[in-house]
DNA sequence: CTGAAAGCGCTAACAG
DNA sequence: CTGTTAGCGCTTTCAG
């Protein structure tokens, strides 16, 4: 097969200037209506595919926004990213996503990668970051938007909540359910940011309530499964017989603590009740349902499109620069009794 | 904030040509120590970062591989694409994702946009496209997969298996457990290839076996979720309450199969069987587990990494252009009594 | 509405 | 090991 054509082929074949052949591919550019059809025929018929690798490099615009989320493999940041994704493509903008792996090191090699491809701005999932990390998103000179946390130090723009404050909720609700022997399942690994605040919010909330906030179940490095869940809430029931409720980090572990309760023939939620995290598919779908903290995914992915499409259009007024998507409190049956 | 600075201005400062900072930011080139130091420390510091969009252009390289998947909320792809990412990142290549929404026209504006960036391999999930969509994989000029499927007419290579011999697989083992009223649940939508297929597998497996094979509940439009599988059960219930096996399109239907006849106070396996697909996680630790047909989602991600690697490597011996991974049947309490 | 000239920032190719 | 020259394929800019 011969070299693919370029734009001057088309330009050739038809009897205009390259010039002609690149506006009659912009949406709005101004070529007389038979010029432009009689391009696009004849481009098609060529099997022409247009070069962006060229347009990004002379207008200097990619249509690249970079995504960075923890793990591909996760429900909550899919629907942020598909949400995301959707609301781009209307504006001709198309999401680059890389995976962090719950990792700092990784973040910072990853993102300056995909600093390289020249994006037009940067989504990052988490408020903190190595320090390079930090500076090289200062220094980028995009849009930068942090979601699905509440940093202290914001590098630009912000969508996300208090995952501590979320948690509180959780384990105010399990109070006022009678509970008082409660333990906490995961967020121990110093990489998954978003599970130590959630373990800080449980320790913080039984301490307001002046009560026992030392009973705290390690799963290890993130993400944490269904199945570390299940191991977790064994070792949870070994620990503490006497426990009363569990607050897991996610409603997968939360799923997990479930199963192995069915198992030991232990009643949910009459002798342990469980909240879960995340308002994932199986903690509606369980028996009984698990009660969650609802973190609105996907309307952080359409807020922070929204975000960038704003900061990229210099026309509009400046959108807020701290949104906060606030969770709500799911009740069902697996923290409260029928 | 100034222009970003450049390779020439990086040159200037440290008193070189622009050539020997393009050498210096390439692993293999031959550039003295001491002056490559001395570049990336000045680099650095002056807040350089290197420009792939001028590199790609002028090398005819980005370093991208496209990879076409039909939603990202699947976990199933979601672990391809991670173990597709995790091999091809370690050859410096970057996966550029993007989603078909299980919808062909969808798939045919998706593979143009992403053949405009000009990657430098194209990885698509199943095996029938639009006649354009495969026109333009074909004269694409570069490797082209097809993954999670096993194609009649395949564009180049395949890493893939039958969607309908696993089902079939599955059906006999419900057969063998001496079940012979069997209901199938899902993959009724045109727009899902491989759900259709399933269904195809379980009704060729029934007329097999000379049973009746018209027992099928549509869930409509793909991807059927945990809540339709609950929905479609009660449907299948009322429909054929002499039912005593029902084979799902995937595990989350499963579930929720298996979700409401929990509620509805049925026994599973005892009064219903129930076979999932895809060896999802909820698969494992619902009670009971779900028996499903696990289809190695990781290890078709590695082959169509090392495919791709391969194709790309002239100096490697070209791979066989169709790799068949057989998916294992795992058998668990759902169709199994204890 | 269309065209000509120049150049985006990097690197292939060649020279030393 | 280092430098020079030219140009990747498109689009900005300026004319007409």
């Amino acid at each position: 097969m011969a070299r693919s054509p370029k734009m001057s082929d088309v330009a050739a074949a038809v009897g205009v200037s390259p010039m002609t052949v690149s506006r009659a591919f912009k949406r709005d550019a101004s070529v007389s209506l038979a010029t432009r059809e009689k391009i696009l025929t004849t481009a098609r018929d060529m099997g022409y595919v247009f070069d962006s690798t060229a347009s990004n490099l002379r207008s200097q615009k990619t249509g690249f926004v970079a995504v960075t989320i923890p793990s591909i493999n996760n429900a909550n940041f899919a629907d942020t990213v598909g949400a995301l994704s959707a609301q781009l493509s209307h504006a001709g903008l198309q999401v680059l996503l890389g995976y962090t792996n719950y990792n700092w090191a990784d973040e910072e090699t990853l993102i300056e990668q995909l600093l390289r491809r020249r994006p037009e701005a940067i989504i990052v999932t988490g408020g903190s970051h190595s320090e390079r990390a930090t500076t090289m998103l200062k220094n980028a000179g995009i849009p930068v938007v942090q979601i699905w946390d509440e940093p202290a130090n914001p590098v630009d723009r912000v969508v996300g909540f208090s995952n501590a404050d979320a948690m509180k909720v959780m384990v105010r609700h399990l109070l006022d359910q009678g509970r008082r022997k409660l333990v906490f399942l995961g967020g121990d690994d110093l990489s998954d940011v978003r599970g130590a605040e959630r373990r800080a919010g449980f320790i913080s909330a039984l301490q307001d309530a002046g009560l026992d906030a030392t009973r705290l179940i390690n799963t290890g490095t993130p993400p944490v499964s269904m199945h570390q869940g299940a191991l977790a809430m064994a070792q949870a029931l070994a620990t503490y017989p006497d426990m009363d409720a569990i607050a897991c980090v996610s409603d997968l572990s939360a799923f997990g603590a479930l199963s192995e309760c069915q198992r030991q023939g232990i009643c949910v939620p009459d002798h342990i009740a469980i909240g879960g995290f995340g308002a994932y598919d199986i903690s509606a779908q369980s028996v009984p349902a698990i009660s969650t903290v609802q973190v609105h995914s996907k309307k952080i992915g359409e807020l922070a499109a929204q975000a960038i499409l704003a900061a990229l259009d210099t026309e509009k007024p400046a959108a807020p620069k701290m949104q906060r998507v606030q969770p709500d409190l799911i009740i069902r049956g697996s923290t409260q009794s029928a």
